[in-house]
This record gives structure tokens, C-alpha cells and sequence, in this order.
DNA sequence: CAAATTATCTTGTCACGCAAGATAGTATAC
DNA sequence: GTATACTATCTTGCGTGACAAGATAATTTG
């Protein structure tokens, strides 16, 4: 027997619309300190923000490769001696200033519901 | 000839994005001091923030249907004498319970997004 | 009467988060 | 030596929701 939906997933989904237009921004942002690579990006999320804004490897990556698509982000291709090759990945020029564009967008966003919620009309 | 899409379309795109799970909140706020119809709600949203949560008729009406179906507001139909009928929604008790939930979780969203996006990491 | 305005609803499209599954190498334990 | 767990990547398919576009209808204004 499957366990019934409950409020949990429903609480998911509303998270889940939330992020929707943030995580570029959020990869984006991640990535100011210095290249990474897609498993670290993920561990360093749920890290960061306790789990606020937690993401899943089969998100980030197609993300990632939107990203890559866009010009936004530059790909190397690392292989240790030992262990998984990993893909790490690099802010471009074209990356900064649209993470600069998408902060400023969110911002205003962000302000403009702050204001709406705040207002009693 | 059709336009190129060009930046602009790019740029509504993420808007439409982040009000992805947001737009029923801002509704169920503007019930808040009384009941009110669809349209009055779409012109409401583009005056009192300036256009920067703006929603077209296509979008509101569906969210209002999810709203009604949910049970958080309440459906009254009003034909004036002169004019097109009008269908007035107004908050629910339930209604109410859930603008609160949703209003602590998109503070709790917005607030992570907020320390993250100024941590230097 | 034509055009604009008020008011509602429906249909179809597109994007995206994410669960689930596939693949593969390494390390630990039994 | 084999099972289990962890690191690391990628893909497929589903469901949801914003919104453009179009339909309908009554009223007002030019």
C-alpha cells in the first residue's frame, strides 16, 4: 500500500514553485567563490541554507547544462588518478553580469511581494 | 514577419517564473479586507504594485477556480440591474489558515534566498 | 452602428522542478 | 570475493502552472 499524499507533499510542491526561476540564480551565485562541480554544488546548497533550498542532482544538472548552453557557465572536464571524473564548472563574463541581471530581477520581485504582503489595504 | 524573440521575452520569461507558486498567496492577500471579482483583482495587482506582480484574466481565473475548488474562498454571484454579472470571491475561514501558511513559508523562502544571495561564501 | 470597455471562461503551449532509473568507479565490511 | 555504500554523472517522463489567444456577452461612447 502506498502511503496517502498528505500535507507534506503538498508543502513540497509549493516549495518546489518557489524555486522556479531562482535556481540559476542560486547555481549562478555558488559559483562566484570559484569553479565547482555538480555533486558539490548540491552538497553545498543543502549545507548552506539547512535545507531551505535544497536540490536534487537530476535538477541541478539540467540546470547546469542551460547554463552551459547559455554561455553563462565554462565546463572542464577533470579525471583523478583515482576516483569519478568530475565536471567542474566555471562562471564566464557573460555569467557575471547576468547573475547580476537575475539578482536585481529577484530583488525587485522579492520587494514588491514584501510590500504587497505587508500592505493591510 | 514576425519579431525576433529578442531579450524582452527572455526577461518576462523569469518573471513568469517567479511568480510560480506566489500568485496564490498574493490572491488570497487581496481578499484580505473584503471580497472582491476577477477583474477588479487584475487592475487591484497591477495599480498597487505598479505593474511589478502584475497578472492577466487568463491567469487569475484559474487560480481563483484552484481557490474555490480548495475551499479557501467563497463564491457569490451578483447581477446588477445594468451591467455584466459580476462573481464575488471572499476568504474562508480555511482560506484564512492558508494565506497564513503560505505567508510564513514565503517569508521563510525569501529569507533564505536573502542570506544567501549576500553571503560572499 | 461601430468601437471601446467591463466582465467572465476555455484551450493549448511551453518551461521547469524533480522522482526514478541507468551507469560506473571506488571503498568498506562481512 | 561479493555485497553494500558512497561518489559522480546523465536521462526519461510526469505534473503543474503562467499566460497568450480566442470566445462570449452586456454596456457605453463616439
Amino acid at each position: 500500500m502506498a502511503p496517502p499524499p498528505g500535507r507534506d507533499e503538498q508543502r513540497r510542491g509549493i516549495e518546489r514553485e518557489l524555486k522556479r526561476g531562482s535556481l540559476e540564480l542560486i547555481v549562478l551565485h555558488l559559483l562566484t567563490p570559484g569553479e565547482a562541480y555538480g555533486y558539490e554544488i548540491v552538497s553545498k546548497l543543502t549545507a548552506e541554507t539547512n535545507g531551505a533550498l535544497e536540490v536534487t542532482d537530476g535538477t541541478l544538472y539540467p540546470v547546469l547544462y542551460r547554463l552551459e548552453r547559455a554561455g553563462f557557465v565554462a565546463v572542464r572536464w577533470e579525471t583523478p588518478e583515482r576516483g569519478v571524473p568530475r565536471k567542474y564548472y566555471a562562471l564566464t563574463e557573460s555569467g557575471r553580469e547576468e547573475l547580476q541581471r537575475l539578482t536585481d530581477e529577484w530583488t525587485t520581485f522579492a520587494r514588491a511581494m514584501a510590500r504587497l504582503l505587508r500592505s493591510r489595504d
